[in-house]
DNA sequence: TATGAATGAGCCTTCATTCAT
DNA sequence: AATGAATGAAGGCTCATTCAT
């Protein structure tokens, strides 16, 4: 989180940084794969943006896919390690549960230059099928791990209905990806500033409303 | 489509066939801009599965980001003319409206060969801003015109609760957009056939319950 | 002379002219090789010039070269043809006689549209051998038999001093040459309206300066 | 030249000799564009020409265009400064120094490789108004500023007659230059060995002879 | 005779990868 | 470990030439 600039030029005038680690390169390279796609991003950027050589790619990755398939693992894997961590201290709620994972992926992920990743992958998914395996396995399944807990708590309680558990898990973080992956692609088409917290707030609103039990008193 | 060609002899050698119009080269474009990404998709394969030479593609387009540009408009515009043209004949019922607006798209893109264009157009829409601009105004905000007189009229009815309407317009797409995504990119990682209409279904049962009106008897 | 414009479309439209015979198409080439030069002149666009199909280009000529070639014969030998027809009428004085040929280059080439040839053969020379050989024993070499004439009988008569004939004869038309070659190349790089004519006057004033015979009464 | 490279051992195997500078490249590039214009000479003969692959050029000049500008920049320049600073020494004579001028310019550059160039920009001028543009001001303009100095100051003297400086300062170098760019385009048409030397010896004789003062006494 | 759609070889340019230092 | 000059294969685009009509 603190290394995620480029190496601050200014610091270290002439001299390259000796710690110039493979994840620091990984770290350059997403930012750029983010920003500008797999193919548009060239090694000669990602190296100056590394502040190293192009060559210096090569001594710690054998390709241009090795490097793409080290910056996602490297740049997604802490974020899901976070938010499974943070299950332990969830609410017992499954409401509140579902409203934590919303924002927990949204704060870590969806709002912050990360958001990019699910573009990403869902851009190079067929060219490269072994990081999409990686991450599908580790991100994907993962994340919907959490959701799965909550949906069938919530339905063991009774506070849910009877669901379609996979497809409702399937379906609990597709709009926000959606919302993420807006910010990388259609958002500059439209004027107005959008407002995707607000947009996740109505989503989760519907979502509740939709899978919740039907009590005579419920006042939602 | 049917009357054109002189005497339709199948395939002359030396006679290019005078049917090879703008569009048929568009559309062999778009299959393989769907198939391989823009980037990833070579001329030479294109005019090949046009079954022209690379420089007859050069007679109608001017660049290759032209014919990138024909394709999309070409693949996407007809269905969502057909779309349009059926709001005149949906139901009036808003709910019943939403489930055809959903059955459309998926019939006539996700499930297609079409259902790659969200994907593509997600993926290049930062590279191709003209492009991404004509598809967000010509294809997004017409299918959600859709959606929000649907919404609009059962609100109006009283059959939906007063809703975000903006948010709850943009939500409704995405879950089916995302399902067709998920076919050209990580359905593959998934062993298990999915059933994609399974989820739609369902995704459209919560949606609808999270919009209705809370009414005593409501027995949905 | 009359006929060097293109075929006016206005006249015959949708009617290709019947008569577009060789020597028009020739034409449109050279206006066009003196334009933009023999590599950068499309056939596409000779062409179009013509009023004619590209196809139709091959119907009278092999290849661009040949194009080329027909265009400088046709263009220069009838210029040459009438240059030695006004040698018979030419002044007895082999003053006057310098004079009314440099004249006659200038107004019946140099200034012309034509003027851009010379510069077009000596750019293409090396290139097109052939045709170079052509234009130096129909253009150059005849050309300069006309200087030599004068240069002889002057001497003879001893109105001018014995001469290095032959080189004399190389350098008379050399900055006749020059200017016309100018207006096709570096004039553009002079801000000031450039005055050829003036130019002219004054190197034929040197020239004969200095193949003047001394006379203590010379009156020059 | 001669101290720079390493041990100067040669050339070896997978070593590219770090003396391929920018400068050799465009030594290259305008020998050939000299022997076979701008468009006909391919990037792959100036890189074979230099000893270097392909993609080197792109590591010097952005384009071929550039490596033009570079070819000609380079080929030139130093003639010029060259030439000025001969002028410092020449002979107080004017008559002396425009020979000076003329055998500085025949032996330094027409009579050298670099004699292709005033018929490789005559040709290319239109086409690369830049280049035309600095060829004009750093080459045409310099050499013919020598020759003003001369002529004025001859004209000063009561040694050359009262004189249109401008166009005789324009006419001195041109048969010069023809004498160089017709090595390079219709020498080959004639089959005797042809003299330039002398030609320009005449020439020089007829516009001193040209230019010179009347004196009753003149024994020219 | 005339057309113009189609061809395909060729060229400039890019960029991932290598390697001598 | 690090450099960065050099490589060369590949792709977009052009245009002289061909050919069925």
């Amino acid at each position: 989180m603190s290394a995620q600039q480029p190496p601050a030029r200014g610091e270290m005038p002439r001299q390259r940084r000796k710690e110039a680690r493979p994840s620091e390169l990984a770290e350059a390279a997403l930012a750029l794969f983010i920003e500008k796609g797999f193919t548009a991003t060239r090694l000669d950027e990602i190296a100056a943006r590394a502040g190293v050589s192009k060559g210096t790619l090569y001594l710690y990755f054998d390709s241009k896919e090795a490097l793409f398939t080290a910056a996602i693992r490297d740049g997604i894997v802490p974020m899901i390690d976070e938010a499974e961590a943070r299950l332990d201290a969830m609410a017992e709620d499954p409401e509140q549960m579902l409203r934590e994972i919303l924002l927990t992926f949204w704060t870590r992920v969806g709002a912050t230059r990360l958001g990019g990743i699910p573009k990403l992958m869902m851009a190079e998914a067929m060219n490269f099928p072994d990081v999409a395996r990686f991450y599908y396995e580790n991100v994907i399944a993962r994340g919907q791990r959490l959701v799965r807990v909550a949906l069938e708590r919530g339905v063991a309680s009774g506070q849910f209905r009877p669901l379609d558990i996979a497809h409702s898990v399937d379906l609990f973080y597709v709009p926000a990806v959606h919302a993420a992956t807006w910010r990388h692609s259609f958002a500059f088409c439209v004027s107005g500033a959008s407002d995707p917290e607000a947009f996740l707030e109505n989503y989760l609103d519907i979502y509740l409303r939709g899978i919740r039990a039907e009590t005579k008193g419920n006042p939602r």
